[in-house]
DNA sequence: ATGGCCGAGATCCTCGGA
């Protein structure tokens, strides 16, 4: 089983790309977020012609979430975690894979930019929410997946040039623990897990030519807990998507499950 | 060293993103 997760930046804009990329790619769950729109103006014929089913949590503008299926996802539930400026930012479903029972979670993190605001501090308080519910949901569930977009670069090797953003709400120290926590109640960052030392990138800003450059960071991330590490096969950031015309800012990354 | 790009929604600019 493949499982996808790609931040979009509008799933409207980016409709030529996405069908692109399920044709090509065909996960059985892709996961989206920022799609920038309500639930009524999701393209939801263009997928269900691919053989997706969409659950969404939009949201008019900014934000929202949701996952493309071709196979059942039950329990879906959008209030996982209470946002507390309304946010369409996570939802979650459970998911079968050879008996076993996952609870799958797609999560789009606020940015927290600039550092010493309102939205610094939601960023904490988002994370110290949603570390607090992942705990108690392990005690009910030990097979757990959390993919998305978790605005955190984990260490210095995953960003071009780390002495930029060490004041940034991306990488400053306070932020990298709280991802830290989450992952010490039991997961794993599976990209890093099968690739000790390399270097990849999930994100490249529009500006600058950073693509060109590659100057970019990765802060898209698949945790798995260690109940489930060994039904993970393979993990795989696929970057042709950035080349494309109207490209998103961000690409796949794809879990593969045994 | 600096500034640069997109998308949405309501105009011809602002906000948000990372």
């Amino acid at each position: 089983m493949k499982i996808s997760s790609w931040n979009v930046n509008s799933v409207r804009a980016r409709i030529i790309n996405l069908i692109g990329y399920l044709k090509s790619s065909r996960p059985d769950i892709l996961m989206i977020q920022e799609i920038k729109t309500e639930e009524k103006n999701f393209p939801f014929n263009d997928f269900k012609n691919l053989g997706y089913k969409s659950h969404v949590f939009g949201q008019k503008s900014y934000n929202g979430v949701a996952f493309l299926s071709k196979i059942n996802i039950n329990k879906v539930n959008l209030e996982f975690i209470k946002d507390e400026n309304n946010q369409s930012r996570i939802i979650v479903g459970d998911i079968k894979n050879k008996s076993q029972l996952i609870k799958l979670i797609n999560i789009y993190v606020p940015n927290g930019n600039p550092i010493g605001t309102k939205k610094y501090e939601y960023k904490k308080n988002w994370y110290n929410s949603f570390t607090k519910k992942i705990k108690n949901t392990l005690i009910k569930n030990e097979n757990i997946i959390i993919g998305g977009d978790f605005n955190v670069i984990p260490e210095e090797i995953d960003v071009y040039d780390y002495k930029k953003y060490e004041n940034d709400a991306l990488f400053k120290l306070e932020i990298r623990k709280k991802y830290r926590e989450l992952i010490n109640l039991g997961f794993h960052d599976i990209y890093r897990y099968f690739k000790k030392d390399k270097q990849e990138f999930t994100f490249w800003d529009y500006m600058a030519g950073a693509w060109q450059k590659n100057h970019g960071m990765r802060i898209d991330h698949f945790l798995v807990s260690t109940n489930l590490l060994t039904s993970i096969k393979n993990i795989n950031i696929d970057k042709k998507p950035r080349s494309k015309i109207k490209p998103s800012d961000h690409v796949p990354i794809e879990l593969i499950l045994n």
